[in-house]
DNA sequence: CTTCTTTTTGCAACCGGTTGCAAAATGTTG
DNA sequence: CAACATTTTGCAACCGGTTGCAAAAAGAAG
């Protein structure tokens, strides 16, 4: 059905090295040749098969994006990102969707099948060891919003964020907030410890402030809804530090079914600053995490990584910072 | 570095073809035989190479899953369900991101040279000739989400947007309203054009209800804010049926922000039922898309196209039914 | 134990490219 | 124009598998 090398090569009436060599840029062809085998090419409609000639050069350029993160709105953003960034350098995007799976064995002999030249694993919840295995297969690996350590095993692009609970907390403390929680997503989730141990770490620092904390089922609108509707019938605090945006904002639905108002009543700060943290009928003040820098960031590493597998692993930690609307009363 | 069947036939002590056999199924291989090499290969950790087989099967399974929707918060509902799905049929998704691209030129050539066995579009706005060219390079194609016609060139699954146009006009006389407006999506989107023919083909019945019509710049949350915040400053409409969820939702925000009332001052009809549409603060009257029963069969017919290339272009089209919620009143 | 049938196995060619090497062509210099 | 350096080209082997075919092995029948 499609056209081959030899085709090309016996129209224009050359060796097939020829038109190999016109193909693969930095090799060593004359120009009368390579117009004659371009002229070929065109007549036929040639264009070569990437994955034949991955067998020989041992690169497929294609990348395997792992996730676990398909019901989080901001994981959209991620993938667009991703896969624009990807595609700007050649790169192709072998999307792998884990869903509950945790286990990497499955992914990892796949995406070995398919040769993939990288792999980037895009999700704060996973396990460290999770990209771990891939390195161990002898694959490039990069993990997205993954953990940050101080002694990374692979190279890991995110926020640091036991800071971010420790800033949330810091926030709400400054807001003058006497008592204030932590509503977390789902506590195997590295992500939520994380940032519930900044959060607790400070907190301990106030021996006047009352804290307490619980956890979401998951990071989904419906299960900090619940929660909230949840805490609000119980003994619900001043102020919560949610443990993703769309946690809160199923929160604040629960508040505002409630008949309780945002922020005189209940306070809430989230994580993410997604772009509906911003829609004006949510009004969300959020930490914002640098998805851009991260995505990009992330990109850059690996296309390093392509020209230097053992390159030792680092872990690259971009600040938060605060943005202010209308979810926490101002700083008295 | 990584393990070949050769060094597998050499530890088995059998011949290379013996190797290959056990890994494909349906080839005669003894017992003895399959145990001694499947030894070997676990010893070894070998797994086949999907490409280099590719090159004698003429199947590489990888499908290109090309979008241009990466900032409609439905779509990564549609990823989630195409990837599972193509997963479970031992599919592997080639993400393609079209950002602004409307020319299927470059998509077409890469995805071939990445010898991919089918190509899903998935996008309410594109033209139908994108998913022509991959047909045209002997690609199986199906467009989900695409436009529909009595007459398809290409396989097409999903809804008729024309009917969803006119389901929403006759809910909108159906309560009694009697100015109504369209308030569409980007104009050159096929989608728009459709919604917006059904809706005047049906209001043009009622010569007694007062109609007008305009376009948002794109189906997000800002262009419905936008949108509506012009609309309420020059003579809104009593009733809207916007473009679909997310321009509805930015088109609430602005008519709460203008202290008008949702459906007492305005009211609102939405296309996709999106999971926002169900939160309690959104709470959005919309007709249901299923994009369920639209991935599910988009993957059956892509299916069925790789035993089939030369199946017969349908058009499946799944009904869509309203949802009522709180953004239309009632019927008198 | 033959003889015939069926199953299993290995050989070798092939899939669509790439690449080291040496021969051929071209360019440079005296 | 000869002698040498440089560039261009083709040959042939290889990447990691698959597969048609015929030989070898195993099983069934007499």
């Amino acid at each position: 059905m499609a056209v081959t090398l030899k085709e090309v090569a016996e129209r224009a009436g050359v060796s097939r090295s020829a038109v190999s060599r016109t193909f693969t840029d930095g090799a060593s062809v004359s120009d009368k040749m390579r117009r004659k085998v371009e002229k070929a090419a065109r007549d036929l409609g040639y264009s070569p098969n990437a994955l034949a000639s991955s067998l020989t050069t041992g690169r497929t350029k294609l990348i395997g994006l792992v996730s676990n993160n398909f019901h989080n709105p901001i994981f959209l953003e991620v993938f667009d990102l991703f896969t624009r960034g990807l595609q700007d350098r050649g790169l192709r995007p072998l999307l792998v969707n884990l869903t509950d799976e945790t286990d990497p064995e499955n992914s990892v002999r796949m995406l070995r099948q398919y040769s993939v030249d990288g792999v980037v694993v895009a999700s704060s919840t996973l396990p460290p060891g999770f990209a771990k295995a891939f390195r161990d297969a002898g694959v490039p690996v990069v993990h997205s919003f993954g953990r940050s350590s101080s002694a990374p095993q692979v190279h890991v692009v995110g926020i640091d964020n036991v800071e971010c609970g420790r800033m949330a907390a810091q926030a709400l403390i400054a807001r003058g907030y006497t008592h204030v929680a932590f509503m977390g997503g789902p506590e195997d989730a590295t992500s939520t410890q994380d940032r519930f141990a900044g959060f607790k770490s400070e907190i301990i620092k106030h021996p006047d402030i009352q804290a307490s904390h619980s956890f979401a089922e998951a990071y989904s609108f419906e299960a900090g809804r619940k929660e909230m509707l949840r805490l609000i019938d119980a003994n619900p605090a001043q102020a919560y530090f949610c443990g993703d945006d769309v946690l809160s904002i199923g929160a604040l639905s629960a508040i505002e079914d409630s008949n309780l108002r945002v922020p005189e009543d209940i306070g809430i700060i989230g994580l993410n600053d997604m772009e509906m943290a911003r829609w004006e009928n949510i009004d969300l003040t959020t930490i914002h995490q640098p998805i851009r820098q991260i995505v990009t960031s992330s990109i850059e590493l690996m296309v390093a990584m392509l020209d230097e597998p053992d390159r030792y692993p680092e872990a690259r930690i971009f600040p938060c910072s605060i943005v202010e609307r209308g979810t926490l009363r101002p700083a008295p």
